[in-house]
DNA sequence: GTTGTCATATTGTCCGACAATGTTAACATG
DNA sequence: CATGTTAACATTGTCGGACAATATGACAAC
């Protein structure tokens, strides 16, 4: 096992050194990065060098352009970092049953979670969610971004980051799998509609238990729509546009 | 709603376009990057703006230098990606209670898939990582490095990329958050060791209950010695350098 | 067939330049 | 003094060109 020659490129120490910096905390979250001019040269590259290490760190989502010209140190985006989860997912050929699997363990969960510590302008908000996709009922891309959205809430108000971290990809790519889906089986479409609010109102109520309740169901019953449509739970899933 | 300016970088716009063509199979994985020129060429823009562009897309995961100069296209590598949503977390502040509330949710659920599901190969690796941890059990940084190895061997077991893409970066950030419980609940050891050596025999006799519950009382366990040593359940975990 | 040599292709890095645009400072005006 | 205007300045994004290092492929020599 030889020494592994180390031999890496310059951009991708700037990068590294930068990170490392970061993650150390000598670059606060919030702290403005020194103009392109003064950190190649603190780093001695060439400037053209430094913006690649630069541009490396933003596909990383560690900096990111502010208003002002300026680069700001920032911490991973969660939405950012769900759909390159999500695309991750995607490429890599996950199917419908191992998405689900995995919702099925969480977002009960997440559910409990949000009803215990959801403030009331979350509750608010989840209920006004099911409310507004009531009217849409028959759009089915309106269903999806609405469906989507309103487990995105929960997971937040779930007010766990890894739980969020977990759960938010495989909502976008298990909802905007479902495309046809709402054409298939109408009915689902009322099902989904009762069961959020449902949710919703178990949350607002702080019942725990009845919301991780109807949380199981709906995702169950999610998968017996995805089945009755006559989709293929085993099936890569397909990567859509982001939505 | 004015039509969002549209008024984003040209090396944005490049990683975007390449993004796309990625995501939407008409670059296929594995396939080689045109050269730079040509790129530059085709896409309108100077070599050094599509640089930056690349660079972008290199942070994403999506593309990759590969033995030859060239770059490969290439779906996120699911230690890098662990690696990255590990960062996250731990620049988002999560606390160890949020981690291992998740950690609950799946690692049982993943061991009872790998009981399953796991090769014949899979299950002697997983007997093999006990072994190897058994002879340096006093040495906290072998524990450790042997513990996420351990989850780890058994989130590819579980053949799940959802479940591996949820659990790995929990592993990294909780084990490698514990260097000093060891040496606060040395007895911890010991009774790591033992459940590593239940869950992988139970795992090798396709005893998909058994590697549940044990796994289960090993993440409990995880816990209470984490409490014993007197660590701040919600207290923000500390980011590691990469084991 | 293997090895060595050489021309060629490609990347990584540097340099310098400039337009667009945001920021600051100076200034006038009420 | 507060406010608005303008001009100087700073910074980024993009470009063009240059060159060394190195991998690749072809070809010759053994």
């Amino acid at each position: 096992m030889l020494p592994r020659a180390a031999k890496t490129n310059s951009y991708q120490q700037v990068a590294s050194i930068l990170e490392a910096e970061i993650v150390g905390g000598r670059l606060k979250i919030g702290e403005l990065l020194p103009i392109e001019a003064e950190l190649a040269e603190a780093l001695g590259v060439n400037r053209s060098t430094l913006r690649e290490g630069l541009r490396a760190l933003e596909g990383n989502g560690l900096v990111r352009r502010v208003a002002a010209k300026r680069l700001q140190v920032t911490a991973p985006d969660p939405e950012r970092v769900a759909l390159t989860n999500a695309r991750a997912l995607g490429l890599r050929g996950a199917s419908f049953r191992d998405l689900w699997d995995v919702q099925m363990q969480l977002e009960h969960f997440a559910a409990a979670l949000a009803a215990e510590r959801a403030s009331d302008d979350q509750a608010a908000a989840l209920r006004a969610s099911v409310e507004a996709l009531a009217p849409v009922l028959d759009d089915d891309e309106a269903v999806i971004r609405h469906d989507i959205a309103f487990h995105a809430l929960i997971g937040h108000a779930a007010a766990n980051s890894a739980l969020e971290l977990a759960t938010a990809p495989m909502g976008l790519l298990l909802f905007s799998a479902t495309r046809d889906l709402y054409r298939a089986v109408p009915a689902a479409r009322h099902r989904l509609l009762d069961a959020h609010r449902a949710i919703a109102d178990a949350i607002a109520a702080r019942d725990a238990a009845g919301a991780a309740e109807w949380m199981r169901r709906h995702i169950a019953d999610f998968r017996r729509g995805y089945e009755v449509a006559g989709f293929d739970l085993d099936a890569a899933i397909e990567l859509r546009r982001a939505v």
